[in-house]
RNA sequence: GGCCCGUUCGUCUAGGGGUUAGGACGCGUCCCUUUCACGGACGAAACACGAGUUCGAUUCUCGUACGGGCUACCA
């Protein structure tokens, strides 16, 4: 096994939109295989078809894609050695029913013909008699209607009138189960705790269980990695792969920590109050009609989301917190993955958006604003528009902040912050203000550091500071009293707008006296 | 309830038989600054508890507590 190619695969069944519990299992596997230069496949386990969702298959794939960590075979990226890549589809090939086949040749699985009712009635009984554990085990099936206690011919009968039928998992009644993971090492179960599994539902699918193990040989799967909430079903796939015949073919296991909700306790749900996503995507629930938000649609780079998505349970040992992909591909390990569940901070997810919201050059930023402007009917030249990103972004966290924060770029300000005016606003000031803006009118080269320069001119000629009078004309020139660098902005606005702005300003300042 | 997994600042975490227990987010103070932000400096803030092993345990072992997961013909 260990001189074998390194294959790993996500397998979402398509219940609903992709969590970003599910991205990060994608992720690490994802890293896994990209580091050892192994196979990264998407499988689809819709072996659920009364669970199944439309549009969740293509809302997984998209997913992927927008994250940046794209299978490199299987559903939606194209088919490898192994298609199909759906479990459904798998299934009209007959493989599981192959693999069911020979575990109830070899005696390590068997037919059980109990309606739902019956199955009912076995629990209430067995709770009623306090049994601490009610479920369909050694013991119990002997009380049940399934070929261990049938007779051979009645099971036939049975079989050949057409009678619905399940496969389950012929556990051992009290046998130690060990196995080894990769991020929790060894981990021993009693087969008393595993129940009779079942393999083979009665609409001829498989179930979980008895799939992902099949595919996973079939498709030649290396490394096997999951949540944690599958690590109590783990010693029943022990045993399938060892009356398989398969447990030295099993791929490495690897259970991840939970990623849990930021305040409280238990697992991240859909919807957290924080206001942050739960989702890569927005996502619209059919069924219930509700609908997500999603980590792109709120304003989240996907380096971001997935940089922040690594850091949750895994770190590289160093104090390196912003990764790219590739440095993440260079530093992943299993053995430096948390046992311990992560609470998910919403606080750190925006910081990390920050974080590459500053890393990048005010041309792409110009870009990604650019409808922004559109959406409002703003048309700037491109090097106006990469100067207002320069100066903006320093206050953000989101490019869809730039509006809100400096729509005042755009649109010259018919209003002007009350408060300000009250408490700044005096005939000196005032008088101030026109001086400034006769001195700006001399101005040949209408630069930041021009500006600066003959607006403290004015504060000496005039004897009065700068503090005085600074945030009434940023006022006057903005409208609102906060912002970039004052005299960046004007440089940006050029000489003629900058002075009709102070025009505005004075005409309306007046008034106010 | 039973079984499994886990437990270092509020949160994400480093560390690991002897450390002033380190970093990051957030928070606070100060500096920079016309404002806000950025940046810088500083600060408050943690080894769940009890035994055992040991010269010495936060680190190893066992219990306890707490938290989480699972307990379907769902994945």
């Amino acid at each position: 096994m260990s001189d074998s190619r390194v294959r790993l695969r996500f397998a979402p069944s398509p219940t609903g939109g992709l969590h970003m519990g599910g991205v990060r299992t994608a992720l690490f596997s994802y890293l896994f295989a990209k580091k050892h230069g192994g196979d990264f496949v998407l499988r689809i386990e819709d072996t659920d078809q009364t669970r199944y969702v439309k549009g969740a298959e293509e809302y997984i794939i998209n997913s992927l894609k927008w994250c940046g960590i794209e299978p490199n075979e299987g559903v939606g990226f194209g088919d490898g050695p192994y298609t199909p890549y759906r479990q459904s589809e798998r299934k009209e090939l007959g493989i599981y029913k192959k693999y069911a086949d020979r575990l109830i040749e070899s005696g390590h699985a068997y037919y059980a013909f109990d309606t739902a009712e019956e199955l009912d009635e076995m629990r209430k009984r067995l709770e009623a008699a306090k049994v601490v554990a009610p479920q369909y085990n050694a013991v119990s099936r002997q009380n049940m209607r399934n070929a261990t206690t049938l007779s051979e011919d009645e099971v036939k009968k049975l079989l050949a009138e057409g009678t619905p039928y399940v496969v389950r998992l012929k556990v051992p009644r009290n046998e130690e189960i060990r196995f080894h993971d990769i991020i929790r090492g060894w981990v021993v179960v009693n087969s008393t705790q595993v129940d009779d599994k079942v393999l083979l539902k009665s609409d001829g699918m498989p179930t979980y269980h008895l799939a992902h193990i099949v595919d996973d040989i079939e498709m030649k799967i290396s490394h096997a990695v999951r949540g944690e909430e599958w690590l109590p079903s783990a010693p029943a796939h022990i045993l399938i792969y060892r009356y398989l015949g398969l447990e030295e073919q099993m791929p490495k296991l690897a259970h991840l920590p939970l990623i849990l909700k930021p305040d409280g306790n238990g697992k991240l749900s859909k919807r957290d109050k924080s206001g942050i996503p739960m989702f890569p995507l927005n996502w619209f629930d059919e069924r219930t009609n509700e609908s997500y938000t999603g980590y792109r649609e709120s304003g989240f780079f996907p380096e971001a989301f997935v940089n922040m998505l690594a850091m949750l349970g895994w770190n590289s040992g160093t104090t390196q917190e912003i990764f790219s992909i590739e440095e993440l591909i260079k530093a992943f390990s299993f053995e430096r993955v948390n046992k311990a569940g992560a609470k998910f901070d919403p606080e750190k997810t925006k910081w990390f958006n920050q974080q590459y919201l500053r890393k990048k050059s005010d041309e792409e930023l110009a870009e990604l604003f650019e409808p922004f402007l559109k959406e409002h009917n703003i048309t700037v030249d491109k090097k106006f528009a990469i100067g207002f990103c320069k100066l903006i972004k320093e206050k953000a966290h989101f490019v869809n902040e730039f509006w809100s924060l400096g729509s005042f770029f755009f649109i010259a300000p018919t209003t002007y912050d009350a408060e300000v005016l009250k408490k700044r606003l005096n005939p000196q000031t005032l008088a101030y203000i026109k001086e400034v803006k006769t001195a700006f009118d001399a101005i040949q080269n209408f630069t930041a550091v021009e500006t600066e320069h003959a607006f403290k001119a004015v504060s000496e000629k005039l004897n009065i500071p700068t503090g005085q009078v600074m945030q009434l004309f940023r006022v006057a020139i903005t409208g609102v009293g906060g912002g970039p660098a004052l005299f960046e902005m004007l440089e940006l606005f050029g000489k003629e707008n900058s002075l009709k702005r102070l025009d505005n300003a004075i005409a309306y300042f007046e008034k106010q006296g």
